[in-house]
DNA sequence: TTAAAAAAGCAACATTGTTGCAAAATTATT
DNA sequence: AATAATTTTGCAACAATGTTGCTTTTTTAA
């Protein structure tokens, strides 16, 4: 399969097997986030629900991917544009919801903005999801 | 039970239950949000499962409760301190999960801040959940 | 090519959430 | 206050989702 993937696994030092290189292609060529539903889907049920899980388990250990807060029950899984250390996910972008095609986006560009916490309140991490009606949708 | 709790279900038009009494008292006697988990705990296992899940449901109809997004997959429920009109939530404030307590608190005097997103996108509603330390564990 | 290490697949189980329906409780009516 | 109508509860059964241990297979390193 595809070289540059190879090379993403590598570079995270996990071995080149073909439920990661399939799993790894989906998130390459699709634009939006994927629940573990639409892996399962998109894959072709050609991979056991355990790899599946395992498989985003360790990409999101090894920062390829990072998930995404929902309000509905879903996690969602997204790929992370740049390589992030390993559990450490040092993206700050917003994320996307468009409530027509239920896609959802990360938006890279849209850097989370910062918050004034009341007193005795020490923020590490904050996270920014917009709902509303995307581009293609508009 | 309480008068206030009898009054909150009348208000919105909820017959007064056994379950909606025990499960709302709950939530004004808790300073942080409760997922469904929580409150099957904490009822004492008096309710059926399916009560708890219909409640909260009916709750969140009503506009007594609101869901506030997680990274991991559950689903956490907080009261609306103003009445919310059935179904349409008017709070803008932001949500705080602190990583020692991992409890999750409503910030209700912090509002979400306006985000610029990119050309053809319209939003409709923003969730920020701050994750970091809070005020009883610094 | 072979040995060691890692991952996949399978089975079984645990948790979480949903639906239909009969019994019980609440509310509205007389 | 008693009864009828409505609503809610609890139960059972089911569906979906996620987890764990273990054996077989695949990948990597020697």
């Amino acid at each position: 399969m595809n070289t540059e993937i190879k090379e993403i696994l590598k570079r995270s030092q996990l071995s080149v097997t073909a439920s990661r290189e399939k799993i790894l292609h989906l998130f390459l060529e699709e634009a939006g986030a994927l629940a573990h539903g639409d892996i399962e889907k998109k894959a072709g049920e050609k991979f056991d629900r355990v790899t599946v899980y395992r498989t985003l388990q360790t990409f999101v250990e090894k920062g390829i991917i990072h998930t995404i807060p929902t309000v509905d029950n879903s996690i969602r899984y997204a790929l992370c544009k740049d390589n992030c250390a390993d559990g450490h996910h040092h993206d700050h972008h917003i994320h996307f919801v468009c409530s027509h095609c239920k896609n959802t986006y990360c938006l890279d560009d849209i850097v989370t903005p910062e918050i004034k916490l009341p007193k005795g309140y020490s923020s590490a991490h904050i996270e920014v999801v917009v709902e509303g009606v995307c581009k293609n949708c508009n």
